[in-house]
DNA sequence: GTTTGACGTATCGTATTATGATACGACGTT
DNA sequence: AACGTCGTATCATAATACGATACGTCAAAC
């Protein structure tokens, strides 16, 4: 039997060597990314992870048995049960350490979380989704929002926007052409050419502000950071939560802020070249 | 011809179900981290895919086109090198947002790095290491000390230490026989009576204080986070690093406040169950 | 200018290895 | 007591990963 896998081929990788073995472990793990947002829960029995990643039960225990030994995964004995290991914190690791744009962008996002006492965030473009590489945390926030590898929608927040804005425009069309598009509050802006002006502006301005497009009570002001070619490799994103922030305190002081401090990353950035 | 992996087989898992083609994707992976450290270098080209992993080259061609095909690699289509790829964040994600314990201490910690402006860190233990899995980053501090997956060899770091002296006696030595004690800096304790002394004053006084033994220039204060049981589950460690701190100004500022911060997420804990 | 070596890529016959249907035992519920 | 669910173990089969090999490209060495 032929067993399907959603990986979503990226285009053209069509025809290159590919291990299946190496897909399903990680939609082993996948499945509990999917598990804490459906079931809200920590661990998973096999039975789950059977069903949240799609694959049979002997390879679901073949592959949550081989993640455990490897350390990705730990298994409660009493319980049978398993979560994610401690050993996926290296792969963060591995990872970051060899972002240059992260290394350089650090100390002037650490300076601008001190300035309001605020959260502030660097954000990349992976697909349609914004993800969240560097969080400067604050204690107000939201244990979930301040972890880094969050990803929220990129065209209905205020980073993913302002990177849209400034990335070549077939690029941003492509995303949005891939991206889910659907209200998420009552202020979600879902209209194509609605979506095409706000990326018109921000372009223009050089930000990006979300009035609780994508999570009611927050005002996001977000600003790009540019590679010399003018393209978007990141963004600086500084939100405001009710009650705390409205939307004319983000204008007069978390905008200029995430503006200012891009721009220095920015041109930290292109020193360092 | 057989293939021999040296994935450190945790004992008792003989028998399980395992693939290999899991194994050898994640020593991929791996060969990221050795090139980091080893050859200082953020991409590899294929060749030293092959020699940092020790598969074979097809092999290592094999799952390094896989990985990239699902975005835990990318690869540079000019220089035809291969990076880690930003989907290995969304692993750290998987693994934090399910972590209660992080949940938990991280408003602490956040407080705690206000009163001095210092780093604070969460540390487990993870085999022979303590990982880093929550800091709060200051400015001061190096790109590479600040991130989150830091691993640092238990025996002779401040966080180590402590959690193995709050560990039955047991596992403490279990670990010190599987760790590769030797010296580090001059002051690295590598005696094993020496070792044993050192856990018992750190049980005693519910604290430890590492003076450069890890690292010329740091004097790292850590104390244990307990769970009901009087079982470390992890350690709150707040380094200082020469000139801004000395060994004096670190026993009577920096000492006391991860003293105070780990009883505070002990006890969150504690009430969380 | 030619040779050489290192590297990345592609091919393909082989047998190793993953596969998944099935059965079993333990536990909890009806 | 019967049933359903779950985790675990088994094993014949064929699908799949394997890795030796060859090719194309490039840069350095001669």
């Amino acid at each position: 039997m032929l067993q399907v896998l959603d990986h979503d081929i990226p285009e053209g990788r069509a025809g290159k060597p590919f291990v299946n073995s190496v897909a399903k472990c990680f939609q082993v793990l996948k499945a509990f990314r999917r598990g804490q947002t459906e079931l809200r829960q920590r661990d998973l029995g096999l039975a789950e992870i059977t069903r949240l990643s799609g694959l049979d039960k002997s390879a679901a225990q073949r592959f949550s048995e081989t993640l455990v030994t490897l350390g990705y995964l730990e298994k409660d004995p009493r319980t049978r049960r398993y979560r994610p290991g401690i050993a996926l914190v290296d792969l963060y690791y591995t990872f970051m350490v060899s972002h240059r744009l992260a290394q350089i962008a650090m100390p002037h996002l650490i300076e601008a979380s001190k300035v309001f006492d605020t959260t502030v965030n660097l954000c990349e473009l992976a697909g349609t989704d914004a993800v969240y590489t560097v969080r400067i945390p604050q204690a107000k926030a939201s244990y979930g929002t301040m972890l880094a590898g969050r990803r929220v929608p990129a065209f209905c927040t205020a980073p993913g926007m302002v990177i849209l804005a400034h990335l070549p425009a077939a690029e941003a069309e492509a995303v949005l052409d891939a991206s889910d598009i659907r209200a998420i509050t009552d202020f979600t802006v879902t209209d194509r050419e609605a979506l095409r002006r706000q990326m018109a502006d921000a372009r223009r301005q050089g930000y990006h502000l979300s009035d609780q497009q994508g999570q009611v009570g927050n005002v996001s002001a977000a600003a790009p950071v540019l590679a010399p070619d003018g393209r978007a490799v990141a963004a600086v994103h500084i939100p405001g939560y009710a009650p705390r922030w409205n939307r004319k305190d983000v204008e007069e002081k978390l905008l200029p802020l995430a503006v200012e401090t891009a721009r220095r990353i920015s041109d930290s950035l292109t020193e360092a070249l």
